[in-house]
DNA sequence: GGATGTGAAGTAGTTCACAGCC
DNA sequence: GGCTGTGAACTACTTCACATCC
């Protein structure tokens, strides 16, 4: 059996989104010397229970040993398969603003598979420059059949940059700018808003959800000194 | 009746995440002169169903009428009064890098409500300089009791500021570090990490829910030429 | 003993369908 | 007519509890 190559059926929205955390984790572990972690100890540093971990790894085949935990080297590995990381992504980056620039040279934002391949931009001052190893080109000049768009412009130019995106067959964008983009069906849109992940605090600091509560866990979870439970 | 002062009893996480679109579109719609919206139209331009839209909308009281929709002014101002926009957010920024410099200047990222208090960083070159009409300061300056801290820092230093925050009574984080926080419990933290973005993008590729399938509808909601559904 | 993997139960969120009101 | 607001049905996700295997 094994799992066979067979992209692992179906995985959760939720899972999804929870797969790069445990891979860090595992990263982490790794580089510390630990070659064997266990879901109790996945599930303490992400911030969510054991059981939502063994639920989440027990989708990508059954690599665990009963008794022992997982090999943290074949979970980076596992976690690395499940979301397509032995593919090759390549990524066009439009708008190179503060935000655009803090993007393509952050160490963290390109993982393994993807790969910056240009860099657009409006302004006459910054076309021409090189930035992160890539000389940023005007719009005009053609897009690439990337895998993958990022949109960092300010909100009023994203849906004209979107036309151009789409207009070169780019499914996949990965939007920062504060605007919804109308996009044709078959085109998946990404959003990340700055203010909305603000304004999701503010709610909580209001209704003691947050502050109070002690137990947040968002989307990618609250870590605490105390992960044991009161139990 | 008409909804006492009482915050609304408690909103989904889902929802709370939703209203901040809802709100941007509204306010989009009275910048065009529009003062009536229905729920169709905003699920349409926030990607999610009209019902789900009702839903949301139901849950801070009803002030939409039937047979017209909702008035576009009171939508905005029910959202607001629901995410607590009337109260004042001291926000702080601890690491002035690319990305720091990127969320203080942006227009969108501190919305009516959050005021920024005070920058940190490390670099001797930055120390002393103004960014954002704030003097940047070193981080052995003390840390006012703000209200939301926003990490920018480099993974590696986030936890060293992180009790830095924690030590000057500061309950709510937003952290853009890669890396999983260790606080108290009863300190807020949430999470927006750029490679996991990038990282569900690329699962969706592989496994044909994004470009295939049409219908993404990731947490903030996926937009489409053909809003109606083939039906 | 100890930790995985998983049916079964529980909980949360979404969608349906329609009564109620403009 | 049209659109809101909501009980009821459904779907998705999480948690419990335990059989299973090292």
């Amino acid at each position: 059996m094994a799992t066979p190559r067979l992209r692992s059926k179906k995985l959760s929205e939720p899972t999804i989104a929870r797969l790069p955390v445990y891979q860090r984790i595992a990263e982490g572990w790794l580089n510390r010397g630990d070659l064997k972690i266990d879901s109790r100890q996945i599930g303490e540093l992400a911030g969510v229970t054991a059981t939502t971990v063994r639920r989440d790894l027990a989708g990508l085949g059954s690599f665990g040993t009963r008794g022992a935990g997982y090999d943290v080297k074949v979970l980076i590995e596992r976690i690395a398969e499940a979301l397509g990381h032995d593919r090759l992504y390549d990524v066009v980056v439009l708008g190179i603003g503060n935000l655009g620039r803090a993007l393509v040279n952050s160490s963290n934002f390109l993982i393994r598979g993807a790969r910056l391949v240009a860099l657009y931009d409006t302004d006459p001052n910054l076309i021409g420059h090189e930035i992160a190893g890539l000389v940023v080109q005007p719009l005009s000049d053609p897009i690439p059949a990337a895998t993958v768009a990022v949109i960092c412009t300010p909100a009023d130019a994203a849906q004209d940059v979107t036309d151009l995106i789409v207009a070169a067959d780019i499914h996949a964008i990965l939007n920062f700018a504060p605007q919804v983009l109308t996009v044709p069906l078959g085109t998946a849109v990404h959003y990340v808003d700055f203010s909305i992940e603000l304004q999701i605090l503010m709610y909580h600091l209001n209704n003691g959800t947050g502050p109070l509560g002690g137990g947040l866990l968002h989307s990618l979870g609250i870590a605490s000194t105390n992960p044991l439970r009161v139990s």
